[in-house]
DNA sequence: TATGAATGAGGGTTCATTCAT
DNA sequence: CATGAATGAACCCTCATTCAT
């Protein structure tokens, strides 16, 4: 790569944090354009060559740091050697709900926004912004030896109802903070997949 | 109430009733001040008589449209003669949900704003705005006969998991209609609630 | 009227004015809105709820100007007692060279845009802004006791021919000078309009 | 001519013909340099190679256009052998109409602007630009065997009479398409050519 | 010559808010 | 109480121009 592409790359980078960092800390509609090329140095044009607005570079930033979160939480899980389904599925919850918990930021941020439509289109989409990797996670219920109802709703339950519960736990700590709701959730998880268990005639 | 009063409600009535529907049309940022007054047929300044500005509206809005809803699910409750908790817990969710199914542009607004935090402030600031109907809801379990162990976190898991699921199904029908979740969903609550049972010894 | 229609009047007519001089002296494409107002003394946002853009205000510009000159013209005429129909149209002719040739920004403003386009367009659409005045010259050639093979496009050629020469005569003097061109001028018109005499049979 | 100076010439011409074509369809000021050089092939920076900026290459480019109908005209009269001074203006005018009538764009684009001014400039600094020929159109008038007034009033005339009512009618048609204005336009013309001899006494 | 990334002044426009009436 | 004309800061975005490569 050349001295100018290594150039561009690092200004795409410096606007994207920058804009991370104003938007979790001022909200998406406090930050204005202005804010963000001052802060990252660059000339207000300069961003217009990146990025098409302002909801480009957020839309940009989600999918970014979502599948991430993903990666990182699926990466963890390839060292542990754990093999039941309910316990490699709640080692993922908790891996995610700590990142969340170390840096509340950034669940502010993609807080509801990662919710079933992005975690789908992202599982369909993969490859257009390079490093997307959810379809790992997907895969885990379809390769597992038990048969589940309908994989896909389950799936979907439980992402919602972790990053739901999550996102008032750790911000709010409401109605508990996250260490002592933990057992709830994680409990509730395990009877989640197990009512939709099929259960093998004998 | 002398003609001037009534006179001064139904201006509040005609401005709030306007925001809601931009609000739920446009959205809220799309929605200006101006459009609300001139749809609703005052001046500028009269605006600015009633609230302080457009959160403000937003915000009364909010509050006052979620108790309207968790009012009309709690009469119809009533109406019925169920006295298992999981039946009344799951009757109310399913009114709710087709409340607004019924009516897709209010979840849309209300959507992840009726989470716990809004949920729990409507519980304890009851009056302020006269009409708030929360506290029936959560009686509901603390007056069942059967125990559980933290009837709180119970009843915020079972909130956050019903809107957030909601909220994808009825929108985008992702991963499935509401119609086709249902059943996993009630199925899903029912193993929540039993998960937190307490059992007594015998 | 009251003290404040009186005052938005005063508004319009200031935008109106220092649009004008601005336009003449600098073009319309190196006038900004912020010079208008800054030299109008107005906020910003005030010419906007006059007019709705840039070309807004230069098109009622055109047409405001473009119709009092035709009304001086006009009013000019009355006071005399011309009856041929040639010596009136050459007075009328010559009384608006006269007045662009008094206001040499003035020509250059509505210059080429005087033509027959908005002749015409005003003078169907009579009444909308107020004082337009051109029927009156129309009438001058129904009213003749000469009939012409086509009175309209009589009227037009004189009207194309007159304006497209006098703007390089008068803001160029090129080829000659104005009053060195105009017995050329009126020469030539005289005998367009004979040229299109119908000549009854004895 | 190297291959280096081939490639220059045609860099130039990619140019030239691109913002020709983006004037012609989108105006002047709707057109940037961004979308000539993008559709031209060049990089941005070359073009300031070749032009100043884009006022440079619109006069550039009306003069090329204008001679190069002007010559067209010229050379189609060789081909004919007409005498008559009348006729052979004539000629020269209907197939400039012609041109225009046939390529509209073309017209809207060098509008208003081959006027006099144009006209008179070209005339006089010939070769600048290679293939300027309005000279042969000017000796028209000084080779006839019949005297005028003042040859240059004349022509000067002429030109802006046809130019002006051309403009309305072929891009309006107002008040009558081209066609039916003819017989008109040609007629005001002789009238005018003949309201310029000189008569010798007998 | 040719490139195109970077610039940044300045464009038009919006809109929440005020305040004299 | 009610009005709505006026404000002007701040918005997003464009684009001609430069200059290091």
């Amino acid at each position: 790569m050349g001295k100018i592409d290594l150039n561009k790359k690092k200004k795409r980078e410096a606007l994207l944090n920058t804009a991370f960092e104003l938007f979790t800390t001022q909200g998406l509609h406090q930050t204005t354009i202005n804010n963000i090329v001052e802060r990252a140095g660059v000339a207000k044009g300069t961003f217009y060559l990146y990025f098409k607005d302002k909801y480009d570079i957020r839309n940009k930033l989600i999918a970014h740091k979502a599948s991430r979160i993903f990666s990182i939480a699926d990466e963890a899980l390839a060292k542990t050697d754990l093999t039941e389904l309910e316990d490699r599925i709640i080692f993922l919850a908790d891996n995610i709900i700590e990142q969340f918990n170390a840096d509340k930021s950034l669940l502010l941020f993609i807080s509801k926004n990662l919710s079933w439509g992005i975690f789908k289109q992202e599982l369909i989409s993969s490859g257009d912004d390079s490093d997307v990797d959810f379809y790992n996670i997907y895969k885990i219920l379809e390769n597992s030896p038990k048969a589940y109802k309908n994989p896909e709703i389950l799936l979907f339950m439980i992402v919602e109802f972790v990053s739901s519960t999550c996102y008032s736990s750790i911000l709010y700590n409401e109605p508990k903070g996250i260490e002592e709701l933990k057992p709830y959730l994680f409990d509730a998880i395990r009877q989640l997949i197990k009512s939709q268990e099929i259960v093998p005639r004998e």
